[in-house]
DNA sequence: CCATTAATTTCAT
DNA sequence: ATGAAATTAATGG
């Protein structure tokens, strides 16, 4: 979701500046704000009963998060940590709902959205469910190649660590790797310096 | 240069 | 094949 910003200004919104790690919430919190990025990246995840991290996403620029926790009466079920230094607006939950009545354009632009996220997590599910390490990459890695540009003459180069990768999919950083160098040998993808190209 | 963080390798299971 | 620990590489101050 991408609301314009003096859209959002107009509602009440107001800037937020976060630091590297800082949280802009926490796992069992309860929502109050939508959220939009304007500037950094944060990641959302959640750590499992033996401290193992899984990230649900990472979000950047212009994109929104949390949003279903608006509508849904819940405490969050993850964190939302910013990876680098960023600049996010928030506004408060009734201001957004009032926005949407409205602006029903943007209502319906929210199911756009919803919708997109849901069939992320379907791909997701379906290539998780994969006992192969190379699946479960390859799943993640074709969607967020879809999701990037629409040159196809172009690789798209992977802006995430393997640890990120690794945390993306349920699997240890070492397998990662080993699938990687796997799939670089056959053709699926390119390892340049350190950067995965598909 | 030192400290930090990520990538890769080694080694045991 | 997999993960923990050790090693090596890069990044940032």
């Amino acid at each position: 979701m991408n609301v314009d910003k003096n859209l959002l200004y107009s509602f009440g919104a107001e800037d937020i500046s976060f630091k590297t790690r800082e949280p802009v919430f926490n796992e069992g919190d309860h929502s109050q704000y939508y959220f939009q990025i304007s500037k950094g990246r944060v990641k959302l995840n959640h750590y499992n009963e033996d401290g193992k991290e899984f990230i649900h996403n990472i979000l950047g620029k212009n994109q929104s998060f949390g949003d279903p926790l608006i509508f849904v009466n819940q405490p969050y079920p993850m964190n939302a940590i910013c990876l680098e230094p960023s600049e996010i607006i928030r506004l408060p939950k009734n201001n957004f709902i009032e926005m949407l009545k409205v602006h029903p354009d943007l209502s319906l632009e929210m199911n756009a959205c919803f919708s997109q996220q849901v069939y992320y997590k379907l791909i997701m599910m379906q290539s998780l469910a994969s006992q192969n390490p190379v699946q479960r990459i390859t799943g993640l890695l074709d969607y967020l190649k879809s999701f990037q540009d629409g040159d196809c003459s172009a690789y798209f180069e992977l802006a995430l660590t393997r640890q990120q990768l690794a945390n993306l999919i349920g699997l240890r950083v070492e397998t990662v790797i080993r699938a990687l160098k796997k799939m670089e040998k056959e053709g699926s993808i390119q390892l340049k310096d350190r950067k995965i190209l598909y």
